[in-house]
DNA sequence: GCCTGCCGACTGAACGCTCGCTCATACACC
DNA sequence: GGTGTATGAGCGAGCGTTCAGTCGGCAGGC
């Protein structure tokens, strides 16, 4: 869990100890024993005995550094979100010094799907039993990670790459995206029977290049 | 919650109680009212008293239905998957009797998605508290759902209504269908925003009939 | 019609246990 | 000695589950 370099909302998150780097360093060390038994057990299953054992803590220090085990939920969650967005983050810009862009971009972000699997489940499986409060920030997290494929394909549209569309249908396609990489976690165990990752993203791929191909002036809704 | 007419694997949880009809009445009525705690708070945060109380029984008679909370979240999740799949077969029936057959699929599938947005939610999010032993059985039914789609794709494709595209190609447009339903329903906090239900289907069967039009020879995994 | 005995669905107080959280105490450093 | 961090036994509310007991209804004997 490596979440620098992009904001975290993590210092929203009250604490009873006063040094800073410690708080942060604690945290790092909380966060990854929890990711490691909710991904494996499940929040509900998990027990804050067992997060501090894993954490090299006693229970007494855990509750130093996090007020509740919801608290912990939301610091959980926000540091995968942080790591996604700056997997995506890079992906994009990675992808944009390439040759085929759009190809490239689908590719680098899949990837980074692929590597936080588990990450991914948890997300879609936990946010629930956050606090309101803690839920509507995630959530802010994932329209700025779909904002990026937003402004990612919408520049892509201005400089001649991709045909002019409209921008519903622009923005779509960046949901869809950003679903297909949630997909390949969140049917894996499907998936994976029929299809490699590199198969996986070589699909799609060609399935969102052709459709641009495609699209013309067919009106939408009629014929198949 | 209609499960008539399609198989569902209700039969394999134990219970106490000797007269059929009751039973199934009875696990009707805690169905129904385990499936609105549970979209309203999570399974975890509803209690079994709260349950038997939804359902006008006492906790003991709950008991006599069922052998654990968990067996009773087996059965909603049964239960959802049925009127699921109920919903798509129909659907599918449906469809392949209008004009554009395809777009008539996604159209009924993606309505059927769009009343069952609650309950589309809670099964991805409670799946994993099923014991193993259960979950397999649901996802027994999530296959059996997608190879409805699967089907009916090649079917179309046999009957030259679809360009012949390679097996790999075709499963994986079943694949993507099916989960752009699940989409509308996970992702409506944000999709709603800017899409009409309508808008939606419309937008993604543009997107489905494009990728036709546009699929010729064109080598998958390259240029943009 | 009436009594008796049995069946089986139903009830809810009570049990045992789990688990989030606290706080009195100890320790470390200045 | 004062400040700040760490400890873990202990607390108690809340939960899933059980079980001794209730009661309506039905069959059969008279």
């Amino acid at each position: 869990m490596a979440s620098n370099s992009v904001q975290t909302a993590a210092h929203k998150v009250p604490t009873q100890v006063k040094d800073h780097k410690l708080v942060q360093l604690r945290r790092r060390q909380i966060v990854d024993a929890a990711v490691g038994l909710f991904v494996q057990k499940g929040f509900h299953r998990t027990t804050t005995r067992e997060i501090a054992k894993a954490a090299n803590l006693s229970i007494g220090s855990l509750y130093e550094y996090v007020t509740s085990k919801e608290d912990l939920l939301f610091l959980v969650c926000d540091a995968i979100h942080g790591e996604m967005e700056a997997g995506v983050t890079q992906a994009l810009a990675r992808a944009h010094t390439a040759a085929g862009v759009l190809a490239e971009m689908i590719r680098e972000y899949f990837l980074v799907c692929d590597c936080m699997t588990d990450h991914i489940v948890l997300i879609y499986q936990e946010t629930q039993s956050l606090p309101r409060k803690w839920r509507t920030e995630v959530l802010k997290t994932e329209v700025r990670v779909t904002g990026r494929f937003f402004e990612a394909l919408h520049r892509l549209c201005d400089e001649g790459v991709l045909p002019p569309l409209e921008k519903p249908a622009v923005d779509l396609m960046a949901h869809n995206i950003v679903v297909w990489g949630h997909m390949w976690a969140l049917r894996r165990w499907f998936l994976a029977r029929q299809y490699s990752i590199d198969q996986y993203i070589s699909l799609q791929t060609a399935l969102i290049l052709n459709s641009f191909n495609g699209a013309s002036s067919s009106a939408p809704g009629s014929q198949a």
